[in-house]
DNA sequence: AATAAAATTGAAATTAATACAAAATTAAAT
DNA sequence: ATTTAATTTTGTATTAATTTCAATTTTATT
C-alpha cells in the first residue's frame, strides 16, 4: 500500500467533511484513499485488523455509514452479496470482469445526464455499471484456445 | 393483477426461451409478465404461495436462476439487499424513490453505449440506475412544508 | 478529578441466498 | 400400462453480510 497521506492531511480531509477524526476512521479513509479497489467493508475489516486487533467489524460499518453520509464515498451495487465503497464520488462509470471479479472505472461523459430532463424524478445520483470480461481476462481466454 | 397471457402463451414464452414449462415456472413468469414492479424472489414467492401451497423458497430462486440464464429476466443490484427481477431485458434505466422506494423505468438511449468504444473491456450488459424523489413523493413533501 | 458525550466493542439477531439430499413429479422405455 | 430414468420440487440446514443494541472504553467538558 502506498503512503501518501500524512496524518493532518486525514485529519483535515475528514474535518473538511463535518467528521470529527477517531484513529479508526482515519485508518479507513486512508486505506480508501490508497486503495482505490471498490473494497467491501470487509476488505476494509481484514486490512486494518492487522493494525488495531481489538477492531470490530461494527466499527467498520458506522465509519463506512458515516462516511456515506456526510458524503465522502459512494456505494456501488454490483449484484453481489456485498456492497462496495468508492472514495471517489465524482462521476464515473464501473466495469466488473465476470471472469476475474475485478473492477475497473471508466470516464462518463456528461450526456448520460440527459436522463435528467424528464420531469418525473428529482435525481441525487446515477450509477453506471457495466459486466463483461476485462482485455487480461479476454487475452487469457484467447491464448488457451490456440 | 391483470391477467393478459393464455397459459399456452406462457407455454410458447418459455419454449422459445429453450425452458421446460413446468407449474411453477409458468406461474412465475405470469406473476412477472403482470406485474411489471422489479419484484424480489420473496416478492414472487410470497404471491405465488397463495396459489401453490406447497411452494418451496428454493424453487423460486431456481426458477429465476434458469431464467436468467436463459436471458428471460435480467436482475437490477439497487444497493438494496435484495435482488430484484425485471422481464423487461431490453435496454432502459431504472430510478428508485428514496422516499417510497418504487422502482420506476426510464428511457436510455444508445449513445450512452459510446462507453464500449473503450478497448480495454467486452461489455456484454450495462445497468443505469438513479436514486432519488420521485413525482409523488415530491408532491406530498411540498404539501407537508406548506 | 468528576461528569457528560461520543465512539467502539462484542454478542446476538436478522435475513437473503445457497447447498444438497430426499421426495415428488414427469417423461421415456420396455 | 408398468417399470425405469430423468427432471423438478421441496425442506432442512448452512452460510455470510448486515443490523441491533447494550455495555464498555475513550474523548471532551465542566
Amino acid at each position: 500500500m502506498k503512503m501518501t497521506y500524512t496524518i493532518e492531511q486525514l485529519k483535515d480531509y475528514l474535518k473538511k467533511h463535518d467528521i470529527k477524526p477517531s484513529t479508526i476512521r482515519i485508518k479507513v479513509l486512508e486505506y480508501l484513499l490508497n486503495n482505490r479497489i471498490h473494497p467491501t467493508a470487509d476488505d476494509i475489516y481484514q486490512y486494518l485488523i492487522n493494525e488495531i486487533p481489538t477492531l470490530s467489524k461494527t466499527s467498520i460499518y458506522n465509519t463506512l455509514d458515516l462516511f456515506l453520509e456526510k458524503g465522502v464515498v459512494s456505494t456501488l451495487s454490483l449484484k453481489e452479496k456485498e456492497l462496495r465503497y468508492d472514495i471517489n464520488t465524482y462521476l464515473h462509470g464501473h466495469f466488473k470482469c465476470e471472469v476475474c471479479g475485478k473492477v475497473y472505472d471508466f470516464p462518463v461523459t456528461y450526456k448520460i445526464l440527459d436522463v435528467n430532463e424528464s420531469k418525473e424524478f428529482t435525481i441525487k445520483s446515477i450509477d453506471i455499471n457495466a459486466y463483461g470480461i476485462c482485455k487480461k481476462c479476454n487475452e487469457k481466454i484467447n491464448k488457451e484456445e490456440k
